[in-house]
DNA sequence: CTGAAAGCGCTTACAG
DNA sequence: CTGAAAGCGCTTACAG
């Protein structure tokens, strides 16, 4: 009868049902709930209590559309399975989570253009602020997030290079540094088992620093010597095998590892030889795993605070959300040399 | 002069814009992205031009408030720091993200009431299904659930008897079957390293699965052999040693651990020891970690499969949303045993 | 300090 | 198959 048209909504009590009860008007309800300071003390406890009476939840699109806020962030890492990567989400949802913000999380499987097509869901859904694993993203992501002017930063990788606000530490300079803890034991024979480079700067990058300090002493790492392979106990081991059963002068006296990963699997086939580090070689890792200070030779090994580079990427947008910077400040964090049993004098 | 309101607005490119492009009326843009079959195809092909030309990312704000959808759902769990949770999200994610679904992330610590305040977070904005790991939570999260009508799976445990759709694996029967497998080789004096039991039903269950199972054999473990402290290797480590210092009777011959990374940490407290699994005790953990099985001696285990606990989980969520089925329904993920070197026949 | 009402960017019932 | 326009549930510029 009434040219009214019909239409579902959410069935939900809604700010309106708030304002009835509390006999005000919606102007005030919102007030209430977003600039308390507004509104006089005695409103403001009729209101608060007519929203619990009612159990009303705000309608976060409603609010979205209104308020251009969404009160979401987005962080895009490569997996999930790796828990240096877990680490960086669990301290970045702390963050976030404490200043009501909501986290969305992406795994982009080393696949640059999954990882695109997730950050883009993301922006469709309003995300205010994005952390991205690595500079490794298709130019156009971030000429996406600087088209609609999306704080962002680049986690896990640092350098002072990138044009990109990063928080994270040198991946060359962690890799040159432990090269030179193997240098300075008098080691000359390296050799290096990595994970994949493709489609990760951060590897690519590790290797780098390898070859530069060895350059620096005069030495170089042959390719022979280089085993690159899935991050798995399995391939460090077997490539241990590999490296350590050659003879003579093509036997390595110093492996590298690309992480504390594969360098276990390495010091796991060298017991199973009978091979003692840091007798007649040494092996070294990346990360500090929890079992890496346990295991039997205790691993040599540069610790990361991942959960302190989450939480300093999440404290940076934040700050950016909030209006208190106009862009996140690149912060380095400084991997620590833990050096074990694992590595040792060659003699 | 007009009496217009400003409004900020987005500033973004939006449909409408589109729609004038093209020369058609919004509703016509909308249905290209969202009934394609009902607009003729030239008209389809000049709508998808021309958002392409103006780079248009729709607003999921306004599409949300709209038609009530979001295409957002979210996931609770305890920790990314235990790598059996991150794979459980690992699956999940891949899953929802393939059916277009972008995936809220939070984490309660083990807090029952934080996982509340997140989830309650994760309803304000609107998503569409969501994933709780455990029982354990307030009543009243269930109740916001039920009120909103919004599909949701607990994980990880599962039991017949729940009220609640689960997709996870009986842990009391897992925890019986273990010690049946010790009782099965003889052992007589049982001992427990488990996690805390407040606020985690899983591990309850699996105290209560190695109680029954004795009972069954007439026997029982007293309560000084029950050491309950953080699921570390260092716990794992002391609890052994303190256990296995005893003398005579007092020293249990099998330790059954509430998961891998404690019985690791026995293990190695063992080998510093120089103690050797299986002669004189046995040791036995659960969730089959990667590197339970290449550590020396060889952990006698579970494995499970927690990333088809999240897929599985995902997808019953997403039948649900599609409207395929009313409620999600409960799948029980087996766990299998690992029988290795750590156990043994008693003497 | 408070309210009436426009507007955020979409979808969809209705009409043709 | 297509369009005009109401409506989704909030926020906020404006007026008082």
């Amino acid at each position: 009868m009434t040219g009214k048209r019909t239409r579902e909504g959410s069935g939900r009590v809604k700010l309106e049902a708030v304002a009835s009860a509390a006999k005000v008007s919606t102007a005030t309800v919102s007030r209430v709930f977003n600039e308390p300071d507004k509104v006089s003390e005695a409103i403001r406890e009729r209101v608060k209590e007519a929203a619990r009476a009612l159990n009303w939840i705000p309608n976060a699109a409603g609010r979205a559309l209104a308020s251009s806020r969404t009160h979401i962030a987005g962080a895009i890492i490569p997996t999930l399975d790796n828990e240096i990567f877990a680490h960086q989400i669990g301290g970045m949802q702390a963050v976030f989570s404490n200043a009501g913000f909501t986290l969305f999380l992406g795994c982009s499987n080393y696949d640059p253009l999954e990882g695109l097509r997730q950050a883009e869901a993301m922006l469709a859904r309003g995300v205010e602020a994005i952390a991205l694993v690595g500079e490794n993203h298709p130019e156009e992501l971030f000429a996406a997030l600087k088209a609609r002017d999306i704080p962002y930063v680049v986690t896990y990788s640092y350098s002072k290079l990138s044009e990109h606000p990063c928080i994270g530490f040198d991946n060359r300079a962690a890799f040159a540094r432990i090269t030179d803890h193997l240098l300075s034991l008098g080691h000359r024979r390296f050799a290096g088992i990595f994970q994949p480079v493709a489609n990760n700067d951060r590897v690519a990058a590790r290797l780098a620093g390898v070859r530069e300090a060895l350059a620096v002493a005069d030495r170089q790492m042959p390719d022979e010597n280089l085993l690159i392979g899935p991050s798995t106990l399995e391939f460090g081991a077997e490539s241990f095998s590999r490296l350590m059963t050659r003879e003579g002068e093509a036997r390595p006296t110093a492996i590298v590892c690309g992480n504390d990963n594969i360098a276990l699997g390495a010091l796991m086939a060298a017991n199973a030889l009978g091979l003692k580090a840091p007798t007649g070689f040494s092996i070294t890792g990346f990360d500090d795993l929890a079992i890496s200070s346990r295991f039997t030779p205790r691993l040599t090994t540069m610790k990361v605070d991942n959960q302190a580079i989450g939480t300093l990427a999440a404290s940076e947008l934040l700050a950016v959300v909030a209006g208190h910077k106009t862009r996140p400040q690149s912060k380095e964090i400084v991997p620590v040399l833990q050096v074990r049993d694992s590595s040792g004098p060659l003699a």
